[in-house]
DNA sequence: TCTTTGCATATCCATATGGGTATACGATGA
DNA sequence: TCATCGTATACCCATATGGATATGCAAAGA
């Protein structure tokens, strides 16, 4: 159990570094196996893999083309992210306003000279 | 390496459903631990270590108060996860406008209509 | 000071998973 | 039909991690 139960999520998929690359590839165009294993320097079983988990949460969707398989981007699926994680921005964003931010920043910097 | 290199980020910690509890509890205001066992239904244990990975990517601050520690939300270390993932609302709801969204309706209806 | 309370940590176990390598399989072309 | 190409899958190994339980430790109270 290294993950609880749902583990086939669009939180979990999206956890790997690798498959955000692979989707932030794709949010450029479609692309085949291939085309993703030069551009992201990983071994041809391992993009078949991550392709694969994406394809589970339908993140990502196929297409044949001859002997090649072209995956797209299907963007919804990370929807429930989305909307999780926005009610979290308005605590940092609105509710609190402008002076929180700055704030924030000299606590921030406070931080980094080391106190 | 049952998850590449940075497994100590924000994405990595809400992957897991529980820690996702544990800030939707937190949103709500400050809790002690015990607080958080009682409205988990979770051991205390594990409730401690989800709070260690929340507090090692920023997403929860401790305070002590007497012998309980006060856990409350820092929702700006989920923002890395909001800005990425907003790039990919655009994609859906923005670029294609109403119409897309109702094409997808509509394909999604015959997907469960059977076909 | 001794006990209790509240929490963190250590240890054990089981399992999910990422990388590496080999291989199977379908489509294309000779 | 046979060889090759493009992918997917099967293994193997190492490791991260979640749950369970036991224990350590500091603070508060008797």
């Amino acid at each position: 159990m290294a993950r609880a139960a749902t583990t086939a999520d669009a939180f979990n998929a999206v956890a790997e570094p690798r498959r955000r690359e692979i989707l932030d590839v794709l949010a450029g165009g479609e692309r085949t196996v291939s085309e993703l294993v030069e551009l992201l320097d990983l071994a041809q079983p391992h993009v078949s893999r991550h392709l694969r988990v994406l394809r589970e949460v339908g993140a990502v969707e196929v297409r044949d083309a001859g002997r090649q398989r072209v995956y797209r981007l299907q963007p919804k699926a990370l929807k429930p992210i989305h909307d999780w994680v926005s009610g979290y921005a308005d605590l940092w964003a609105e509710r609190f306003g402008l002076l929180d931010g700055v704030l924030d920043d000299i606590r921030e910097q406070e931080k980094q000279d080391g106190h």
